[in-house]
DNA sequence: AAAAGTGGTGCACAAATTGCATCGCTAAAG
DNA sequence: CTTTAGCGATGCAATTTGTGCACCACTTTT
């Protein structure tokens, strides 16, 4: 749209850090360029940007307005996001910011029946620790997160929250698979893997062990991602940990989840979120219904896995 | 601001009601106004304007955009208040809606102590009814609402409420005057003067006489102005009804209030409001808070009448 | 049937925007 | 200490964009 040209030109020159290197990636001259921001500042009333020897950076009536950009720039892809809605067909762009438990199933199930009631919709989804979530609703480069146990939660507006308690999957043959509960004290005597420390899970099995004097939590394989933590089950028989979202077993029959004690781990919280405050597109937030829906009916997901 | 002129200019439109006659008060002329409302329309993905044989009128996508607009302005409003202020002075501007009752005394006061610590604050203020109040909250019009016993309250949001008993107001020389709080029934034997149907006061009224039965209320004067009613008293010796937060009896001995008996008459509520979910400018939320106070205190302001 | 509205359009002209060359400046490199 | 490379600002000509005028097709009112 032509009356947010200068916005965008805007947000290159941040994002290059100067006038010259923004010019060159947007297709228009420095001088051009220089002469729209000039121009908009005097326009403004105020001057945005520090001009540095090396460049520019914005100042701090600059990052209100960046902060201004962003939301007119949400706020405008929600209004077409209505108009296109009341003309019948529902379209738009949903983007969610997740925890890596979420992309192998859960998410791919549920954004794939909403599209198939709504094909006009397209969705960006990314996976992205709890800290990172939260940034990207506030620069509204996400509409949805659905994380556990987020830390900071000022600009984080809980919609819905279930308890997930976390479970040990395992091979079906293991000692401990005939339980129907298992202890930590139990599992940690056997080779385990476990994610790297800012991860929820990691948390509070750090927290669960801290209790248990004398015992340090040692895995065998540390990792950032929950896919080859799952994958490395298929080589040695070791325990790793997840909630029971993130799961769907049905389809290995080697491999059975069994919940940790609840008096051992706390149990973590999933939660749905978005930014405070925010009025989501159509698509957003008829998707985020969806989602609580589906986790409040969460004893769905686990019936895909043994009782 | 520059990326702001299409949409005055669509702005203009809707309240000229064609395209000709917009173009006349906004010097351009009908043909470039077309072409801009045109590229615009194409631009945007929708026509925003349905073609009649006598001029243009905004069709539901329209109506969307519209109320974007409104809100996109008082946004842009907003980020320029908070930028003057981290500047260091305190400029921006607040508009008030708010009853007749607040006109004479209470607002005045408010105002004036807000501007003697910010200068450069300016205001606006109106006389709206209940509900006209809460439109020109949802059209942007407004900033701030206080009016008594609003009706409809879907945008409406509350700050803060207090209870107003509605007072008498006589001559000091009057035979209900030595009582410290006055019955309805005897007031009625008396003659009155009451505000139209459309004003909380007497909504109040005609609820509690709805119970005396036989009786009907038959003021002497009727009027929607407050201000007349006031100074009616000086050539009758009528009663007339108040808020007390509308009242300075101080410079004004010859006159008493006297509040009706709770169990005869229903307080009104004073509500102060704003349109809900948005974010005030820094001006008119830091005049909120000083409303709130001012409020919360406002056995003050009755101290100014006889205990 | 005529008149007075309306929104839409081709074309010449005016205005705003852009690109190029260049200046003055500062920090990093030699 | 000088040199160099990169930065933002600016004058001027070229170009793109927007505007005004005259006019069309159409509908309602007279």
């Amino acid at each position: 749209m032509r009356h947010l040209r200068d916005f965008q030109f805007i947000e290159g020159v941040i994002k290059a850090g100067s006038i010259r290197k923004a010019s060159e990636d947007m297709n228009i001259t420095a001088s051009a360029l220089n002469r729209r921001i000039n121009r908009f500042e005097d326009e403004f009333g105020f001057e945005i940007f520090e001009r540095l020897p090396r460049g520019v950076r914005l100042n701090p009536a600059g990052e209100l307005l960046l902060h201004h950009i962003r939301s007119q720039q949400s706020d405008f892809a929600r209004l077409k996001s209505q108009v296109s809605d009341l003309s019948g067909v529902r379209r738009g762009h949903v983007s969610v910011a997740c925890s890596q438990a979420l992309l192998p199933f859960f998410l791919p199930r549920e954004i794939a029946r909403y599209r198939n009631d709504h094909p006009g919709v397209t969705f960006t989804v990314n996976a992205r620790d709890r800290v990172d979530a939260e940034r990207e609703l506030s620069e509204f480069a996400s509409d949805i997160a659905l994380v556990f146990e987020p830390l900071t939660m000022v600009d984080f507006e809980v919609v819905y929250a279930i308890a997930q308690p976390i479970h040990a999957v395992m091979r079906a043959d293991h000692p401990l698979a005939d339980q129907s509960e298992v202890r930590l004290r139990d599992i940690l005597r056997f080779p385990y893997v476990a994610p790297s420390e800012n991860y929820a899970v990691r948390a509070l099995l750090e927290t669960a062990v801290r209790r248990l004097s004398g015992i340090e939590i040692a895995p065998v394989v540390e990792s950032e991602s929950f896919d080859f933590m799952r994958h490395y089950g298929a080589w040695e028989d070791a325990i790793s940990f997840q909630f029971p979202v993130g799961l769907n077993l049905v389809n290995d029959p080697q491999l059975v989840k069994r919940p940790l004690a609840k008096r051992d781990v706390a149990p973590g919280n999933l939660l749905l979120g978005q930014l405070r405050g925010r009025t989501l597109p159509v698509a957003s937030a008829r998707f985020m219904q969806q989602l609580m829906t589906a986790l409040s009916g969460v004893s769905d997901v686990s019936a895909y896995g043994p009782k």
